[in-house]
DNA sequence: ATAGGGTTAG
């Protein structure tokens, strides 16, 4: 299964690029040399060719010299022949079409050589051939001389043709140029649903789903297309709700829903963990016939991943023909956040070596997460070590993450803090904030502070630090330090995320509940329905923790505030609304704490039901007793 | 011909 970890100290290894190294000891280097030499030479020729018929003479060696899929030097010789005003048809075209893979340097040459001609038709035609292309894989970035020759259309004309200026607006959005984007739109005569949507898109990425919105509404048209941006702008921005709310607004005005809007509400769901929602969305999909496409079935995989129904994830994975990056990734990464993770490996042996599909950092970080969630530190170093030496992705800042979380989670606190200190490239908040998280677990205070100091640099506002930070010191009896965290907070505007758990019923609605919720119309059943479960859990040999309160506070009141977790209100409630034997699916906000984790134990066998709870971080399934994290959380 | 899609740590 897993291969046999090699290594057994926390090396510190620092990833090299791995540049080809030609010098071996029987072998001059010289062929390289060689290389360089010649194309800096074909450089000085083509800079300084004049006219056509010593370009071609540029070209022939060129191609002589072995550079025929050279894209920087064609793109060069590209841009010379503009420069000398020679017709783009049919040499320069020429020369464009017979590099194989051609880079977004030489298209933008191609398609300013087109447009300082004056043929903006052309220039466009090959434009939005480029992105065509750009989908297999070429660089996405689009240079700035591609900008240059879109502004030079805009001032051009061409304000009349519809199509054009779909295609500029298009383009602009590609850019991030929002405002440019805006500015052709504003200027057209004639809009179409495309020049609308274009525009509905361009604001939803940028995270401005208000605009959006306005905008969808003033549309005059609305298809298909336009309804599923909305759909998956929500979605794409955080706000599942709203994209669940969008996708029932758009099927109650009958409007045609196709693959691509199921993806969106896919993709809301799985942020929800809304599992009917989910079911009914999957049921819709195998009347289409289309649950096992490439995307879909992708998107599915993660959504039942992210709705605690793993195994369900895993029959959508094994029934798909087609897999690829995507589809393993997101399947890696659900049996990771379920506590599976020699499964994950597993899987992960098999993409390698039976699969043609090639894992990405994202492959990676799924792997990691899977070894640190179980605490597989060999492993966990082992597939660290195999980023570079096998698979030649250099490890990122995320996977550096990883590492400090497995190193400081199994407990290794010195040696996730010297890696840190030795990472190549600055850490970010990731890093820092794993580092932080091994220290609430071990009760470090020291390393604490180190980490903390950084991550109030990095991220000032993001408050959680500050939250696991007060924490730590609190778990210490700190109560001075514990104090000044929070006047930090206070000073800087920082208000503690509250609390918040989700139950969705069979029927398919969400109830919300925060700590200390008395909202709920059935808050006295609940409140009841808890104090009764808590009396018999005591009879079973639970005992509240109360150093799960962080405050300074006497034993009574903490054992108040602990009741009053939104978690326990969420079970209560879930007792109320299932059965013996049922599964009660919780969704929460912030980390599970150790009291609420404890009453989750004991309530699986004493109220004999299946629970499943997803924090922010992963999933826990309560049964008999037990919990799938095995303390790891 | 031009608009909408899936995987990422703490």
């Amino acid at each position: 299964m897993v291969p046999r970890p090699h290594l057994n100290t926390i090396a510190v290894t620092i990833p090299t690029a791995r540049l080809p190294i030609p010098c071996t000891a029987s072998r001059c280097c010289s062929p390289y040399i060689h290389q360089a030499a010649a194309e800096s030479q074909l450089i000085s020729a083509i800079d300084a060719s004049n006219g056509l018929l010593h370009a071609r003479e540029t070209h022939a060696r060129l191609l002589r010299l072995g550079f025929r899929d050279s894209s920087f030097l064609l793109a060069k010789l590209l841009r010379r022949l503009a420069e000398h005003g020679i017709p783009m048809d049919p040499y320069p075209r020429l020369v464009f079409s017979q590099v194989r893979h051609p880079n977004s340097f030489l298209w933008t040459s191609l398609i300013r050589g087109y447009s300082l001609r004056g043929q903006l038709q052309q220039a466009l035609l090959h434009f939005a051939s480029m992105r065509r292309h750009e989908s297999c894989g070429v660089a996405k970035s689009l240079g700035s001389g591609t900008q240059l020759h879109a502004q030079t259309i805009f001032i051009g004309g061409f304000n009349s043709d519809l199509y054009v200026q779909n295609t500029l607006i298009g383009m602009y959005v590609e850019c991030g140029e929002l405002a440019l984007a805006h500015k052709v739109f504003d200027k057209m005569s004639v809009r179409d649903v495309i020049s609308w949507t274009s525009l509905i898109v361009a604001y939803s990425r940028s995270g401005n789903m208000g605009l959006a919105g306005e905008l969808f509404e003033q549309a005059p048209e609305k298809d298909t297309v336009a309804w599923t941006a909305m759909v998956s702008g929500f979605a794409q921005n955080a706000r599942p709700r709203d994209s669940l709310t969008f996708f029932r607004r758009m099927k109650e005005e009958g409007v045609e829903t196709d693959d691509v809007t199921l993806v969106g509400v896919i993709s809301a769901c799985a942020q929800l963990g809304a599992v009917m929602e989910a079911k009914k969305i999957s049921d819709d999909l195998h009347r289409r016939g289309s649950h096992r496409g490439l995307v879909v079935g992708s998107a599915l995989v993660d959504m039942f991943g992210k709705c605690g129904l793993i195994d369900e994830a895993r029959r959508v994975f094994d029934a798909m023909e087609e897999k690829n990056v995507y589809t393993y990734s997101a399947m890696i990464v659900g049996l990771a956040a379920h506590g599976q993770a020699k499964d994950a490996l597993k899987l992960f042996e098999e993409m390698v070596t039976k699969s043609s599909v090639k894992p990405n950092r994202v492959t990676f970080v799924g792997v990691l997460t899977a070894c640190s969630h179980a605490g597989l530190v060999e492993e966990g170093h082992y597939y660290f070590e195999t980023m570079w030496d096998r698979h030649a992705i250099v490890p990122s800042a995320d996977h550096y993450a990883c590492m400090v979380d497995l190193l400081g989670r199994a407990g290794l606190l010195e040696e996730a803090h010297a890696l840190v200190n030795s990472m190549p490239g600055e850490p970010h908040g990731g890093v820092w904030g794993a580092l932080l998280g091994a220290c609430r677990i071990h009760g470090n205070a020291e390393i604490a502070e180190v980490a903390a100091e950084s991550l109030f640099k990095l991220e000032p506002h993001a408050i959680g630090n500050y939250i696991v930070l007060s924490n730590v010191y609190a778990q210490a009896g700190m109560w001075e330090k514990v104090l000044k965290v929070r006047g930090l907070m206070r000073e800087r505007g920082l208000r503690k995320n509250p609390g918040c758990s989700l139950m969705e019923t069979k029927d398919g609605a969400l109830h919300e509940f925060f700590a200390g919720d008395v909202s709920h119309p059935r808050t006295n059943e609940i409140k009841a329905a808890l104090e009764e479960l808590l009396g018999k859990l005591k009879v079973a040999g639970y005992v509240p923790n109360l150093s799960s309160v962080y405050y300074d506070v006497s034993d009574g009141e903490k054992e108040r505030l602990l009741k009053g977790h939104s978690e326990k209100l969420a079970l209560a409630f879930g007792i109320l609304t299932t059965g013996v034997g049922q599964t009660i699916r919780i969704v929460k906000n912030l980390r599970v704490c150790d009291d609420c984790h404890s009453v989750m134990c004991f309530a699986s066998s004493v109220a004999e039901r299946k629970i499943v709870i997803r924090d922010n971080l992963r999933f826990h399934h309560f049964q008999d007793g037990v919990c799938s994290c095995g303390g790891f959380w």
